[in-house]
DNA sequence: CTAGCATTGGACCTGCAGGTCCATACGAGG
DNA sequence: CCTCGTATGGACCTGCAGGTCCAATGCTAG
């Protein structure tokens, strides 16, 4: 199972992948042709095949992790210390600012949209993140209970599945009309219900 | 462009139409090919081609046009009578009961995710179908604060913008991680807001 | 040094899906 | 019952993208 790497194999196969990545975000993955990855990363069909033998599949998978990890990292260090109302509203920034910037250029959409019905694994690997995020701000929900900061019989998994469904759809929105209101409404909304209690119990 | 249609040619445009998109629904729009359209309508390629000059992608945009109105209609008449909480509940289990039964035949998932990419108009279809969406949500918000149930200072359009959101995500997150707990957490989460005014204003 | 495996380049193959074309059948209006 | 445009069937074409193959080159370890 595990190929033997140089180090210089390694560097190439890392370099598809962020190489693929990019492309797939920028276009979309049913509009990637492997020689548009190729061309970007200045690579052969050989080392393609090389290091991803079961070809664009595989190819495809590696992306998709790659793009799952990334996804939380952009979140950090906020996601993982959501422990006061200025830390949360901090989090809410960035994450406003990041899919501000990126526009149209998601990760999710191309995991999601595509990657999901075809690979068996791509869809593990969304389910995963989507648990994962989820844990995350649900762990920050039950911080802000043990400071007495959100009212204990909210139920802190809903809640948080409530906040990340909100982000989802707005990102999806945003895709679409390509505007930002729809995830800050989601956002605002969403924060202003931990406050108060509201439906989340 | 109005071409000269027989009572039997638009039946067998329509015919096109229904079968496409159900084919879409269940497998995914990349993965149906004309072939598949033919075989469950029963038509030639020929007939293809004669109602859809253009192609695949005139048919897909006909699809979507077929599936944005579908979306909307199988929501009445609740979405256009939200005057009442137990009328906003409805609605809402309509939702619930609505995506629970058709699981991953998703439209919107046909739609967002490759359609609006490919397709030049597909985009726009499926925006103005967000708006229309939106625009009814905030007329039932508008609707319950002439009626008093609303507090007058929630603003209408972006508390339609984050329930939509919501909905949207949960239904993204039901197509990935097959549950429908999302969805309804985010319901709940926002008409929660809108009793309480949380958030919205 | 050299053996052996990782690495690289690129020519070539092949299936398939969208699209073209034409020959035929139908059907409504004169 | 004739005629012309619509409707239908299906053979055929073609480009292209994924995948195969092999030859050549470079590392690295013993």
């Amino acid at each position: 199972m595990t190929r033997a790497l140089t180090r210089k194999g390694a560097a190439t196969r890392q370099r598809i992948v962020v190489g693929a990545a990019a492309e797939i975000r920028e276009r979309g993955v049913e509009e990637v042709r492997l020689e548009d990855v190729m061309a970007r990363t200045g690579t052969s069909k050989g080392q393609l095949f090389h290091y991803f033998p079961e070809g664009k599949e595989e190819l495809l998978l590696a992306v998709a992790e790659h793009e799952a990890d990334q996804v939380l990292a952009d979140q950090e260090p906020m996601l993982s210390n959501l422990t006061s109302w200025p830390a949360w509203q901090a989090w809410r920034d960035r994450l406003i600012e990041r899919y501000l910037a990126q526009g149209v250029k998601c990760p999710l959409n191309a995991l999601l949209g595509q990657a999901g019905r075809r690979a068996p694994g791509a869809q593990a690997v969304v389910t995963g993140l989507m648990w994962r995020w989820q844990g995350k701000i649900a762990e920050g929900v039950r911080q802000m209970q043990s400071t007495g900061d959100i009212a204990p019989e909210v139920d802190a998994e809903r809640a948080a599945a409530a906040l990340l469904a909100g982000i989802q759809g707005g990102v999806l929105l945003m895709l679409t009309t390509g505007k930002i209101d729809h995830l800050e409404a989601a956002l605002d909304v969403n924060l202003g219900s931990l406050r108060t209690g509201a439906g989340t119990t």
